[in-house]
RNA sequence: GGGCCCGUAGCUCAGUCGGUAGAGCAACGGACUUUUAAUCCGUGGGUCGUCGGUUCGAUCCCGACCGGGCUCACCA
């Protein structure tokens, strides 16, 4: 398996086989009966209360509404993402993140008092060098220590997991996704999971029986022994986590390394190096922290996986119900080259994709998904579409493009909010901010050769900027259309202007077209597109030329290819001066 | 072998508290033409995987089956 894909097992999806079992508990039915009153409920439309609400019936608001349901009397409501940093956290696991956010939003617009919590699981150990990673012989010397504990092979960050945690808390920002973050390593040896790890120890025998449960029904059948104790750790000699523990007493346990032969009794209360096994540690946390709302991969939530282990230990252990969950697929990767992915390895990064797409089309993507469909993250031409969609969901909301109803438009609406960074409803007479769109963007960019401020200044003065929002959103979208064109755009996709002239020998009837092409253009400092427009019109009349004919020339003269962009649109954005110098020298003396 | 999810127009996906279904793209037709897979208008296209059951009525509920995916030691 290449080394990005290890990855994926680092998901902490959840299954959507659990979306079916929720959906058949009690807790669920009322929620279902919620979501059932909300679509017929025409008649008290004077009163839209929250779950009544038609605006919101997002899959997130679904989600929001049976977790309140099984949850109506906490006063804060927890939510949970969870993510084991133990090699370059991608855009899959991001969808953990996004689900929770979006939940969390979900939530707090039906009032709920939110916590989001964001669990790096950085005290698991080190089982497998990824092949993406420098400093290989250090990292491999370091094999079975915790990866809070190795150190980071970049040299920039405390550990080998805090740099793959800063990379992606960074790229998290932009995206206005903020948590609270914790991290695991820093709790257990803190000693702020005593109790739950004196209650696991407690309940060994019943933990031992819900796993063998499991056990028994593979074809390994391995089954855990008496003495097995819920537990795991790092020894304080040297680091790794081949131990084996003893029970001392109620708070005490004791430990022997088989790698350095270091012994030591360790008391719970004060914290240090021990913890407890996945999935043991899963369900201790949703007591802990009272969760009452987490998602995971599709890889937790089969039968017989953790899901299904931790909500028997955290009823029988501690006492707790399992949160609400929602399974989430795989997010895939189309557009990548082959070629560099040897080299960089198969993983994208959160920060990979905000080169090319803008937060909000980020964001855009993960929400109008179901979180148990798998998509692909394209890089190639489709990056268009997708964001002439976005656009068009965009200009729906706002009322600017007709909706097929009223329903219709308040669908966009909310997509629109939830993809939005600040979480802005759109309103009634909002004024839809200009952003030009990815296609005219990436000409005009070109045009001037990637100069942001240049091209912003275009948009401007061509009166299309309608403010800071306005500014803000053209200038970021133009960096991203400038990233795709430099690093995916196809060969017909880009172009140059010639910096010289060329000069072209031209038949009469050329010359004829080309003369009537530059004649407005003379003694003008600027133009505008709508002026040029007649010109297009009657440029061939009377020739034996047609604008099919006759504009290969043009562009040869410009741009030394046989077709490019709009051709009054790459005029107005050059200037006269600038055209007529490329174009006006080919020209017959006396034309 | 056990379990779960998915299977809706050519493609990617919505949707239906059960009353024979939609979007985008693609296709086709037309208009326009100011040519980077330009734009605009319109049309066609689905027995909602198969077979049964419940129901006045099922694509939506239940069962079986087929196909695809995932999962069932440890680690997360």
């Amino acid at each position: 398996m290449a080394p990005g894909l290890d990855g994926r097992r680092a998901l902490r999806s959840a299954p959507a086989s659990s979306l079916l079992a929720a959906a058949k508990s009690p807790a669920l039915v009322s929620a279902g009966l919620l979501a059932a009153s909300r679509i017929c409920d025409n008649l008290s439309a004077m009163e839209p209360a929250a779950g009544q609400d038609p605006y919101l019936n997002h899959w997130a608001d679904a989600a929001a509404a049976k977790t309140l349901a099984a949850h109506a009397d906490a006063k804060v409501v927890t939510v949970a993402a969870g993510i084991t940093p133990s090699g370059v956290v991608h855009v899959g696991n991001f969808r953990e993140v996004i689900t929770v956010d979006l939940v969390a939003r979900a939530l707090r617009d039906r009032g709920a008092d939110v916590r989001f919590i964001y669990s790096w699981d950085d005290f698991d150990v080190l089982r497998k060098v990824p092949a993406d990673m420098p400093q290989r012989d250090m990292l491999n010397d370091n094999l079975r220590r915790s990866i809070s504990a190795v150190p980071d092979p970049y040299g920039e960050h405390d550990s080998y997991a805090g740099h793959n945690i800063a990379a992606f808390e960074k790229s998290l920002a932009p995206l206005g996704i903020q948590p609270e973050f914790i991290r695991q390593s820093q709790r257990y040896r803190a000693g702020a999971y005593a109790e739950g790890i004196r209650l696991a120890l407690k309940h060994a025998a019943d933990i031992r029986a819900v796993l063998n449960s499991v056990r028994d029904k593979t074809t390994a059948n391995t089954r855990l022994e008496d003495g097995w104790l819920p537990l795991s750790g790092f020894c304080d000699n040297c680091g790794r986590d081949t131990l084996a523990f003893a029970v001392q007493d109620e708070w005490t346990v004791h430990y022997d390394c088989s790698a350095c032969k270091h012994a030591a009794d360790v008391d719970l209360r004060q914290g240090g190096n021990l913890k407890l096994p996945w999935r043991i540690d899963w369900p201790m946390r949703w007591a802990h922290e009272r969760v009452c709302f987490e998602p995971g991969g599709k890889d937790h939530s089969t039968a017989g996986g953790s899901f299904d282990t931790a909500k028997d230990i955290v009823r029988v252990v501690y006492g707790w119900q399992a949160p609400e969950y929602v399974g989430y697929d795989f997010v895939r990767i189309k557009g990548r080259a082959g070629k560099i992915s040897s080299s960089k390895g198969d993983v994208v990064t959160v920060s990979d994709c905000l080169e090319i797409y803008e937060p909000e089309v980020l964001r855009w993507m993960f929400v109008s998904f179901r979180p148990n469909t798998e998509f692909q993250i394209s890089f190639d031409l489709d990056v268009i579409t997708l964001y002439e969609n976005f656009d068009r969901t965009r200009r729906i909301a706002y009322g600017v493009e007709p909706a097929k109803d009223a329903q219709a438009r308040l669908v966009a609406q909310r997509t629109m909010q939830l993809a939005s960074v600040d979480h802005r409803r759109i309103g009634e007479g909002d004024v839809l901010p200009f952003v030009p769109g990815f296609r005219h963007l990436s000409m005009t960019l070109q045009i001037f050769e990637g100069d942001l401020d240049k091209t912003v200044a275009y948009y401007a003065e061509a009166g299309q900027i309608n403010g800071d929002e306005s500014r803000r959103l053209t200038r970021q979208r133009a960096r991203c259309v400038w990233n795709w064109i430099a690093e995916w755009g196809p060969d017909e996709f880009r172009y140059q202007l010639r910096r010289e002239p060329k000069l072209r020998e031209l038949s009469a009837d050329e010359a004829t077209c080309l003369a009537r092409l530059l004649a407005p253009l003379r003694g003008r400092e600027e133009i505008r597109e709508d002026e040029l427009v007649p010109t297009m019109k009657t440029l061939c009349e009377g020739t034996g030329l047609d604008n099919k004919t006759f504009l290969p020339v043009v562009y040869d003269l410009l741009i030394g290819r046989d077709k490019g962009p709009k051709l009054t649109t790459l005029i107005t954005a050059i200037g006269p001066a600038r055209a007529l110098s490329l174009l006006a020298p080919s020209l017959p003396a006396g034309t």
